[in-house]
This record gives C-alpha cells, structure tokens and sequence, in this order.
DNA sequence: TTACCCATGTAAGCGGTTACATGATTTG
DNA sequence: CAAATCATGTAACCGCTTACATGGGTAA
C-alpha cells in the first residue's frame, strides 16, 4: 500500500483537507496515484489515530468547517522510512490491450464497435496530453531557478508528459492495425 | 473487473489447465494483466459453475491430474458483451513516482539510497524490453503473413516494448535530476 | 430551480493479496 | 540430498469501489 505514503507526500507540498487532498487526486497527484475522498477521509482519519498528521479544525464563513491536515513528525519518520523500502513491481491491469486481443475472436460489427472505443481512449489521452503541457507552461516556465522539490515534480510530470505521447504513439498503431484485418 | 475476460481470451487462444494459465500470467498475457494462481483457480471455478468454461479432467503419469479448461458457448457470448463495453479508465498506481516527489522531503542519504533503487528498477525494465524483443523475433519474424490474431498479439507486443522504451528514457531523466539535486 | 461546488462521512461487498498446505517427480 | 517443477487448493484479511446520505451556498 502506498495511498498513506501519497497523501503524505502531498501534505508535505501543502497541508490541506480531505476536499482538497481528494481533488488533487483528481489533478496532479492523479497522474501517479488515483483515490475517491471516502477512501482518502478513512486513511486519514486512521493516519490521524496513529499520529502520522494533525489536525486542525478551520471555521469558514459561508462554507462548512473543514479539517486542516498537516504531517506530524511520526508521519515523515514512516515516510523516509518506506522510502528506503524497494520498489514494489507495478501490478499491470490494462484494460484495452485485453480488449484488442479479444478482437481476434469477435466478428466485424464487434471490431468497428472496438475501433470506435479505441478513438474515443485516444481523445482522451490527447486531452490529458494537452492539460499536462498547459501545466508544464504554468508551473515550470523557467527551467533554470526551480528548488529541489520543483525539479523533482517537474520530472514526473515529465514521465507523465512521455507516457500520453507514447500511448498516442501506439494507439495509432492498433488503430492501424484494426483497420489493416 | 476483466481477469475473467483476460482468462477467456488466454483460453481462447488455447486451452489449458489453470497452473498454465498462471505460467502465461507470469509471461505473455502478464504484460497486460497480472494474477495469482490462487485468484485464477477461484475464478476458474466460478466460471465453470456459470457455465463459461467447461472443464476436462487430464490424468497424466509421473504428474498430477489437471484440469483442462476451453471456453464454452456462454463464455464466449459474455466475452463479446464484454467487448462492446466501454473501456474504464485505468486507476494509475505508480509507487515510483510517489517516491520521487518524495524525495524532496528526504535527505542526501535518503536521495542516495533512491538513486540505487531506480537504477536496480531500471534494470529489470531492461530486462524486460529485452525478453519482449526477444519474443518479437521468436514469434513474429515475418510481418507478412500473419492472421489477424496473431497482427492483434504482435501489437499488444509493440505497445510493450515501446512502454519499456519510454520507461528507461525517462529513468534516465530521473537518474540525472536526482543526480544533479 | 436545477445543478454544481464545498465538505465529510457510513455501510456493504468484492476483488485480490498473503500465508499456509499437500504431494509426487524431476533436475542439479 | 536439496531444490525446483507440476498441480490444486483453503483461510484470513484488507484495500478499495460502489452506493447512499447530508446540507448549505452559488451560479446559469
């Protein structure tokens, strides 16, 4: 597990609540870890229990209260801890190469049916192409003066940056592929 | 869920008993989806109680019995509804990523220690591209006449080895950010 | 007035991991 | 003689998803 280890991650760039660690799931944190808030507000409240974060209450005028969380200094210990921990290999689970595979034993309809999902998976990746280089504009404008922090979220983006190029890359090629049988 | 799909498409490309289809989970099929053994037996099971598969009891000498499963005619429909789904989106699970954002909050030790770490991961991930590479000549060495399932196989191959690709250009990249930190 | 944003939860269930178990045969 | 291969499972646990619930504020 590594949903604690990102959260902390992410309350050490910016302290926060469960609302906003849950939309940051949704935007930059997302690219490399994905969480609904029921699951990010239970590891919290559990990680709140064991002293990893506080806590603090924050009354807001027109809107409900939120919890304010922070890392307390067991928190980062179990951090730096799991970072010398190795690296876990990825558990793989890639829906459409599935799919694609499966193609081989489905009919013509089933194949047009496959190219038509296959463009709409492509539009998507393309969009998120897009946000990611809007992002890379916003946030590391000048490559020369970023802290040690920023560089080091500027190469994961990066990675994320390479990884829709080459998914595009390569969705072109099954699209080929399919309309090539 | 899809490792019942991901079964029926290994069965469908051959039949086999459920320790063979663990061995192609830990090779081909692992590419894209992986599974235990123990995960495949419980769903093998299920699915032959729903009439998905049908099973054939294989005694053989000097080894165990086996179960030989093929897919049934239910089997394949539930796979062809399966198809004409939309594709979910993949939840991203990228512990690496994690650590490297991470590592902005570690210190020069910590840093140190993640350096090896990546360099051991992209070790493996060398490896690999060289197990897919090797794949690639063994089973498609003339792109010329091939059936559309096996042009189907070769591009889910593809998509492999250029994922490896753009996975060791990008460790690369992390190994000289971290380097220079 | 419909719908979305903010903000935090509970409850049920399931897919999947980890640990453990068995036992014969072949290979180093 | 130990270790790996072949072959199939059980049991406990848990991370995570899905569905449901609440309730005020704000924009179209």
């Amino acid at each position: 597990m590594a949903l604690e280890h990102a959260i902390l991650v992410s309350l050490l760039e910016q302290p926060g609540s469960g609302y906003e660690l849950a939309r940051r799931f949704d935007r930059s944190i997302g690219r490399f870890w994905t969480a609904t808030h029921q699951q990010i507000y239970k590891v919290l409240r559990r990680m709140e229990a064991d002293g990893w974060v506080t806590a603090e209450e924050i009354g807001q005028d027109g809107r409900p209260d939120k919890r304010c969380y922070s890392v307390a200094a067991p928190g980062r210990e179990a951090l730096t801890a799991w970072l010398r921990e190795p690296v876990q290999p990825e558990t793989v689970r890639h829906e459409l190469a599935v799919k694609i595979r499966g193609a081989a034993f489905d009919d013509a309809a089933g194949r047009a049916a496959l190219i038509s999902e296959v463009e709409r998976y492509r539009a998507d990746h393309e969009t998120t192409l897009r946000r990611y280089l809007a992002g890379e504009q916003r946030d590391f404008p000048d490559t020369g003066d970023l802290d040690a922090g920023q560089r080091l979220q500027h190469v994961v983006l990066r990675g994320g940056i390479e990884y829709e190029r080459m998914v595009l890359a390569w969705l072109d090629d099954v699209l080929h592929t399919l309309h090539d049988l």
